[in-house]
DNA sequence: TTGATATGTAAACGATCGTTTAATACGATC
DNA sequence: GATCGTATTAAACGATCGTTTACATATCAA
């Protein structure tokens, strides 16, 4: 092989994490598919938990790489320098760009959160306040911008809520996909479009309170 | 007890797939949960799996009890005699309402329905044929009829797919919400806001198509 | 070469999984 | 009262789970 044991478990990991949940991966399965023998997760990181919580660091670090959730970082300058509505814009279309692979299927590190979201283990709180938290904290910021100083707290909250929800709705069904939206892709174009809608309509939204 | 060992292992069922999924539900723990022998699971339902089954089907009976996917019949004398911009209102609301319970938490069938949508098992094909595929459709239709004829249908797909997600989003985030929205209630007020501005945003967005 | 440290592996551990078996208790029917 | 179908139970089944053990191998410093 060309690369390292820990490596090679950790890509498989996080795929496997990803497709299927904590609970549902089992060590053995992550092994195979990684060409390792059973003992090395515990070698290397203690434990399946262990594994886990460094398969979520590693799955963010490597959406990272992308130079993607750097830009929640509210104070860049590159940002502020743009009216409100067009951060919206650019904000929403980098969360779908976040959630959704150029071939239109569900990054790994968007199906784990949601994974985490819907049955929270003991790694959630951490993750909440390395990537999920600031992200949300950085998009009620933006609304709140966009939206103007008349505006509710508690109004602009729903919003910003609303369109997390629309982000990372398209990762949650691409399993079951084919099924509810036989016609829908997200492919490049698809994305395009879709971030488009919920920008525009969050702009209505925003602009009406 | 009071009720059948059958029925006592379909409540607890209910419940704890809702709360945990399939595969980290256990039979036994199932059991203890309704006072049942390990053996009774097999005995009533045939398989962990027939047990699943049959918690599916009894969710959505009891949801249905208070008459409420039955909206979803496009073709219903009262529904058709609505503006189609108030039937869409009334949509939203009743999709919020089947998927939190009055006190705010997550219906266990909308929490069954997003683990099958995150991991679809066997069983999720019969499940959008019977239920999250009609509602799907119906709703599809009404934004069809609130859009105009001039709309395309793939915007207005997209449109709905939104609507979705806005309506799935609280009961995906129920367990990490105190972590994500510390503000946020989903109590009787706070849903007929959030019913509220779901379904004005739809409004907007489809009158702009 | 020797010793030390890091890495990889076969085998087994005890626990838990879903499922099955065999036996028992209950109730209705003949 | 004997018989039969239904319901329930304790106990055990083989399989798989995460984890550990004991041993083999590799690398490098002394």
């Amino acid at each position: 092989m060309d690369t390292s044991t820990k490596d090679r478990i950790l890509t498989s990991a996080v795929g496997l994490f990803a497709g299927q949940g904590y609970s549902s991966t089992s060590v053995r399965q992550i092994c195979d598919a990684a060409g390792a023998n059973v003992a090395s997760v515990n070698y290397h990181f203690g434990s399946k938990r262990g594994l886990y919580d460094a398969s979520l660091d590693y799955a963010r670090a490597r959406s990272n790489e992308n130079n993607v959730w750097a830009l929640a970082d509210t104070d860049r300058d590159f940002w502020s320098a743009l009216p409100p509505l067009d951060r919206l814009r650019h904000f929403v279309a980098m969360m779908l760009d976040h959630a959704l692979t150029r071939d239109g299927k569900p990054s790994d590190l968007s199906r784990m959160m949601i994974h985490e979201m819907l049955d929270p283990t003991p790694a959630f709180e951490r993750q909440v306040e390395l990537s999920i938290g600031r992200v949300f904290d950085a998009l009620v910021a933006i609304c709140r911008q966009a939206a103007g100083p008349n505006a509710k707290l508690a109004d602009v909250r729903r919003i910003a809520m609303l369109v997390s929800a629309q982000c990372l709705y398209p990762s949650l069904i691409a399993s079951a996909m084919p099924q509810l939206y036989p016609g829908l892709r997200f492919d490049k174009s698809g994305r395009r479009q879709l971030a488009e809608t919920i920008a525009n309509h969050t702009t209505l939204a925003l602009k009406s309170l």
